[in-house]
DNA sequence: GGGATGCCTTGACCCAGATCAATCGACCCG
DNA sequence: CGGGTCGATTGATCTGGGTCAAGGCATCCC
């Protein structure tokens, strides 16, 4: 990825893929510059560890491009993972001063973080920073009851067709085939998926198997699917088929 | 419940059992009074819905006294319940028009209602309230994050202890009873715990059955519960023994 | 070429918790 | 008082997903 990537660390805020999405989405010139002024990039490898639940955090960030995962764990070693940060979404809480979960890079990750002291006084003075994370972090609470649901009361199966609906939703990287199918690149082992869905990784094995010899997914390699309709996958999520008109 | 609570419709703000938790809590005198000015309180009976999921939500709210619950359903029936409403909890999301969740009172319940709309104009020209907002919402994300490791990872046992901590620790109505132990009466059926678990009713009542032979807790009647050494019920959540030192 | 390693798949078996069903007790009401 | 309702308990049985174990298939490195 760094390679066609060459110069992120000079990025500028007006260039930015996530300048009207993230932390920043709503401000003006002059708040950006602001920002600018005490912005720096940071990039892990896939696989890296980002920060260890318990350590001093100095920093608050937005992911730029890549995937990152919030994970906790049990003494016994038991992990569940309890948030997938894709391009745009936030990392650390202001007014805390340790970090609360195992923040890790799945794939190549650039993060464009800001030192936590003068993030917080900036917040202070621009209304709209703070709007911003509000918005973000109700829809993140949505998200995660959203998730809740599925660990509390799906079954494996209907656990693996909502984490694949939801990765084609959000992955920008998808790429439409033919009426109604996508395809995509699963940016999480079997192991991560077991994580996030509360489940084993030979049971995320066995399930990904069973959609595969239905039909309902396609499998070219052990991480490119290939949804040929979505309508069919989405059926099998247990979710009201009707999108469910909120807001 | 009410007839010794005879006047919560007159209640000054400054009076408000919740004034130093709630949404208001960070407002000067002249806020709360333009709060004040646009509040009025609304009463439940037990049992009794709030909202449904998808209706209109002309207002947003904070529990004074009682409790409600927020919970999911799905197309065939299945239940999960996504958030616990303790007093001073806030109830609604500022810019969204329909609920999300159905609310529902477990006990008899007051809220203190604002109208949604003159509440975000306020919102927009009161930091203090956006601010108090925020923090709340960003303590609402780690509960509900902490409640995905136990739907996904915690065993029926684990999950019933944690339960039951988690009561004791917020509620505000439990009695210390000699040293290291306490009282407190559950807010919930057997059904309600079920589904906040994500476990059935009757999973749930025979692991209360089990940590009562085993004497890590007494009943009293069905709802009455002694916790003779909270350490010990500690001891059967599976988390972390030393409280986790975050913040 | 031939280990070694990492990730994934598949099979055999088991068990925690679900399901189905009967019973109990407290409370209410005619 | 007897019957109905609602919540809770307990028993018997079943099963979805966990556990344990054996390979499979790339990729990498000596």
């Amino acid at each position: 990825m760094s390679h066609h990537d060459p110069k992120i660390a000079d990025l500028n805020c007006g260039d930015c893929p996530i300048r009207h999405r993230a932390v920043c989405a709503r401000c003006e010139t002059d708040e950006l510059h602001q920002l600018e002024a005490i912005k720096y990039y940071r990039s892990f490898q896939a696989g890296q560890p980002v920060i260890w639940s318990g350590d001093r955090m100095e920093f608050v960030a937005s992911v730029v491009t890549g995937i990152a995962t919030l994970t906790q764990t049990m003494e016994d070693g038991r992990r569940q993972m309890v948030g997938l940060l894709l391009p745009s979404d936030f990392i650390g809480r202001p007014g805390r001063a340790n970090a609360a979960y195992d923040v890790t890079a799945t794939t190549d990750l650039v993060m464009c973080c800001f030192r936590k002291k003068p993030f917080e006084e900036l917040m202070g003075s621009t209304p709209h920073i703070a709007q911003r994370l509000l918005e973000m972090t109700l829809d993140e609470l949505d998200a995660a009851r959203e998730w809740m649901l599925l660990l509390g009361r799906k079954t494996a199966r209907e656990k693996i067709a909502s984490l694949l609906t939801i990765i084609a939703r959000r992955n920008a990287s998808l790429k439409v085939v033919s009426k109604g199918g996508v395809r995509f690149d699963l940016p999480l082992t079997r192991e991560e998926m077991a994580d996030y869905l509360g489940l084993t990784l030979e049971t995320v094995s066995r399930q990904i198997s069973i959609l595969k010899r239905e039909g309902v997914i396609v499998l070219e390699g052990k991480r490119h699917v290939i949804v040929p309709n979505l309508d069919r996958l989405l059926e099998e999520t247990g979710d009201d088929s009707d999108g469910g008109m909120l807001n």
